[in-house]
DNA sequence: ATCAGTCGTAACAACTAACGTTGCGACTGC
DNA sequence: GCAGTCGCAACGTTAGTTGTTACGACTGAT
């Protein structure tokens, strides 16, 4: 499909800060998120700002400054992660319009996107049913 | 998420040689199903060569050549669509492997793959729901 | 036996998205 | 004023998708 990793490593970021503010520490800054998920602090900076404008996440600017979560991990699903960073739908129609004059041709574009439209509710309810508290409690658990 | 539409034009390959069955011809040529979709002819036998493959379609050569349904579609489904022409995974992991000296790190994959395995499970579900008749049916139905 | 029509497949071009990277201005606590 | 960090634009690289051309292989019809 050519998946992209977005929303991977969106939901590295907020675990890895929710964990690191329950260390005790008010911020976490891009590089060291960057760090820990072994890209670039500019994706992480990047990611975070789609987060951001969706209210899930605040950064401080200036010395000694960062991000922190604007809501507790409990309150935060995939699925707020999932429309923060990710655009379009999960299938494509024809790249260029079908052949009109066709039975099948004008027909086919209105029946596959009835089936895609339920099939992304769906997974977007599944995505809702995910909190990054859950995620974090299972990232902890792989060390135990 | 920079989706593809080979979902879409396998489906409307197969409506379109279903419904070009049913209205007497034996054989329908990669021109022909490529004209209504709106695009070349060797994409969409490439996209016929995996549904082949997937022994949904059957292709005769020579003079009087084309293509034509292995099975009714009554028992075809998006998932076997799906799965003959869709590789890899909805979602993507890390680019490069994340930090493993970090419990974040080292925790975050395992926790993604096992929630991505369940949302993929239920998308095969949803596929497996939907059968080529039912698609053509939704598709003609456009017309009335 | 030849021919015309079609598949099968390789090769390549065009386009796009994702990701990484650099650079630099803006901001702010010290 | 300075150091540290964000915000953001710009660009390069890579990879995937789709379109296109080309040509050999095959086969029914004549």
């Amino acid at each position: 499909m050519s998946a992209n990793s977005r929303l991977t490593i969106a939901a590295h970021a907020l675990a890895w800060i929710g964990h690191y503010q329950r260390l005790g520490h008010e911020v976490a800054t891009s590089e060291q998120i960057a760090s820990s998920a072994n890209t670039n602090p500019v994706v992480i900076r990047r990611l975070l700002g789609d987060l951001r404008r969706a209210g899930l996440v605040e950064s401080r600017r200036g010395a000694g400054a960062g991000w922190s979560l604007a809501r507790e991990l409990e309150s935060m699903t995939l699925l707020d992660v999932y429309e923060a960073v990710e655009t379009g739908p999960l299938f494509a129609m024809h790249r260029a319009a079908p052949d009109q004059g066709c039975v099948v041709g004008h027909g086919i574009q209105p029946a596959m996107q009835g089936i895609y439209d339920g099939i992304e509710d769906i997974l977007r309810r599944e995505l809702a049913d995910v909190t990054l508290e859950n995620v974090l409690r299972d990232v902890l658990a792989v060390s135990r």
